[in-house]
DNA sequence: CATATGTCCTGAGAGC
DNA sequence: TGCTCTCAGGACATAT
């Protein structure tokens, strides 16, 4: 499930495109029901064919590809979506292919039109459930249906960001962690980690969490994100995460909580991971170092 | 307005 | 073995 570190190993996998022509988009034959394409394929077409990629940007746990006529694609991968550049796991869940060139030569020889391609490059949007959205917009749009709707990028946040942001919500603190209109970039898997890091209670609302506790949190926010960047994020026991050429993340192996239901805490020693449910998610904790100090009515002080 | 629940989608794995 | 059922959770629509 591509989160922020995930969505940046991405960005940087494909960012070879930059400066590249689009020459085809094509919506790959798949049985499979088509993914949220908007707008249509041939309409897509239209608009990018010729255009240059100017940047490849992230934008909490979306890609977000400039063009040079100001119109932007955004790729929201969801659950098992991946932005690649060449060898996806199968060609049964390739949804989309943009086609570029580097170098377009046009011309007459011989009395017949010419027009020389040099140097191809795929970009691949490869989804396995489907859930992903591709969609292209003008900068209003993109700021109003998207930007508009995100909080602060994970990576910038602060303490202080933290507490006025999320200070008078009475949700949990895990929670309001996946809310991105909070904060961009969280999903499942950092949330728990971060949370663990910090030494703060899941179940925590946020109207209870302390000063010291966003001060922890923030910390451990750019701590375990940058990590996981520098793992290249992480490919879970599914195999479904690939970074842009097909490799594996890494950063599972550094898991302190995630998916490890059971397993002593590396940390105390004392407890065993949790897996509890909040808003339909599995939430892994450790009930030793992660017991909150005075706030959960379920628990003692 | 804020918060909670339902929906989409496919494949893996459990259980019988 | 093969079937049915449940689950995974990101974002958004709809409900409270």
């Amino acid at each position: 499930m591509p989160e922020l570190p995930e969505v940046e190993t991405m960005c940087r996998g494909i960012r070879s495109i930059e400066g590249l022509r689009v020459t085809d988009v094509i919506m790959s034959e798949c049985q499979l029901k088509p993914i949220s394409l908007s707008p249509p394929i041939s309409e897509m077409r239209r608009v990018l064919e010729g255009q240059k990629v100017l940047r490849v940007d992230r934008l909490g746990k979306r890609v977000l590809i400039q063009f040079e006529k100001d119109d932007y694609l955004v790729i929201e991968p969801r659950m098992t979506g991946l932005v690649m550049l060449e060898n996806p796991p199968n060609q049964t869940h390739l949804r989309l292919e943009i086609v570029f060139c580097s170098c377009l030569i046009e011309g007459q020889s011989d009395g017949i039109q010419r027009r020389t391609v040099v140097t191809h490059k795929k970009m691949l949007f490869w989804d396995r459930r489907g859930l992903g959205t591709v969609r292209l917009m003008k900068p209003e749009v993109l700021n109003h249906r998207v930007i508009r709707r995100l909080g602060p990028d994970a990576l910038r946040m602060t303490s202080s960001l933290y507490a006025e942001n999320f200070k008078h919500k009475k949700k949990a603190i895990k929670v309001a962690l996946l809310d991105q209109s909070l904060v961009a970039g969280i999903g499942n898997i950092y949330a728990a980690e971060i949370l663990f890091l910090a030494g703060v209670d899941p179940r925590l609302l946020c109207n209870q969490v302390t000063g010291p506790q966003w001060q922890r949190i923030s910390k451990a926010t750019r701590e375990i994100l940058l990590t996981a960047i520098e793992y290249e994020g992480s490919t879970l026991s599914d195999g479904t995460y690939r970074n842009a050429i097909n490799g594996e993340g890494s950063y599972q192996q550094c898991h302190r909580v995630y998916d490890r239901e059971g397993v002593s805490c590396t940390r105390c020693q004392q407890g065993k991971i949790s897996r509890i449910v909040q808003a339909q998610r599995s939430t892994f904790f450790c009930p030793v170092c992660q017991r909150k100090r005075g706030c959960h009515p379920s628990l003692p002080q």
